[in-house]
DNA sequence: ATTCTCTGCAAGTAAGTACTTGCATGCCGA
DNA sequence: TCGGCATGCAAGTACTTACTTGCAGAGAAT
């Protein structure tokens, strides 16, 4: 990591420098493993797609795990809670749209990542460190823990009914299915617009479907 | 397929036979592809779990993809969509239930296959005649077109508001989430009683959780 | 100018995996 | 009793893939 050297580089534009070279991989590593998944992206494909030698990627990260290591830390940022708390305005329609839509976001962006860590199994003998799809659940998780909290205090208003954990589960599912099914079901009445199936969902779940 | 010659087998309880080996290898390729996918499920271990020799697995299929074809057709039979439409009573909830019961079933057995479909991608070379994916959906898809039409009829007598497709969607994926979430969440308070949680998921479905 | 670090390149190793083949054996039907 | 069929077994082929190594060149720092 030459970022730590205590002299500065001598122009911030270098073309090339270690660091840049490690970026590369590790952005083409997350590419490739998302599409082919851990096992499937083999480190020449990576070295490719980074424009860089297969040995290169050995020399930076040591052995394969090392890239799934760094990808694990390098995209699965941490959501910053407070600016979620912030924007809530005391309705439930819109605070649970900005939530949902928070939570949509990130999922989407997460996408490739949940669903390999829905076939991911290690086996018990090289336990990684990092695991890719607990990585992957972070974001979500947290923003569910949010969920479950806004929930919770709105039972307590009387506002909704129910368990605080089921109802966050159940919102999260919602939103789950959604991004999931893009794939093997892309119907473009649902994804063209997500925000307004957003809107539908949060329909459903807080007035239900019967007339 | 020995099972067309016109000579009956001497005693049904055979030890062994082509198609009893045959029928060992399509139910221990169908565990280990659940397990490792159809990529990392090999035909060693396959014969393993089969007790049978890998040779024999080739003489049986030709090659590995002939196993995947195999599986596919053997594990993914049509529902009888008949026997669903005679136990619907006309009450919603109960109606619900029944076609709620159903498809979480299905799902349940297909889990690992619909786990896979997800992450699936056939290289544009060689496109299997038969996806493993596309087939663990047929039963899913076919009780969600019911469903449709269940909620398409309640609809009409005014029972249900909204889109018959969008409603049938998010039902379905209300059972969805609550099987995918199994493996990674595996929260007892839900999955000790999948019914009682099937009943939970069709009142927010029907009535909302807004006091 | 010299040294040090990073990288490309080419060759190679070891292991795993799909698939083949030839032979021996045992079981069943005729 | 005999002949065919299914299978086990052992060996082997061809390909992929993670990982190594030695060398040479290109910059950058000193």
């Amino acid at each position: 990591m030459n970022v730590m050297q205590s002299t500065p580089p001598p122009h911030e534009l270098r073309i090339s420098s270690p660091d840049l070279t490690r970026e590369r991989i590790v952005v083409a590593a997350r590419e490739v493993m998302g599409r082919k998944g851990k096992r499937g992206a083999t480190t020449r494909e990576i070295a490719e797609m980074a424009g860089v030698n297969e040995a290169t990627i050995f020399r930076h990260f040591g052995n394969k795990e090392g890239i799934v290591a760094a990808v694990a830390q390098r995209f699965c940022p941490a959501v910053e809670l407070q600016a979620i708390a912030t924007k809530l305005s005391g309705n439930i329609d819109e605070d649970l749209f900005e939530l949902g839509r928070v939570l949509m976001e990130r999922m989407e962006g997460l996408q490739d990542m949940i669903r390999w860590s829905m076939v991911e199994q290690h086996d018990p003998l090289d336990e990684p460190l990092i695991s890719l799809g607990d990585q992957a659940w972070r974001a979500p998780e947290a923003i569910q823990h949010v969920l479950m909290e806004y929930m919770s205090r709105r039972i307590a208003t009387g506002e909704l009914k129910g368990d605080a954990k089921r109802l966050s589960r159940v919102f999260m599912g919602l939103v789950f299915s959604h991004v999931m099914s893009q794939l093997k079901f892309p119907d473009p009445e649902v994804y063209a617009n997500p925000e307004a199936s957003l809107r539908f969902y949060i329909d459903v779940f807080l007035n239900g479907v019967r007339s």
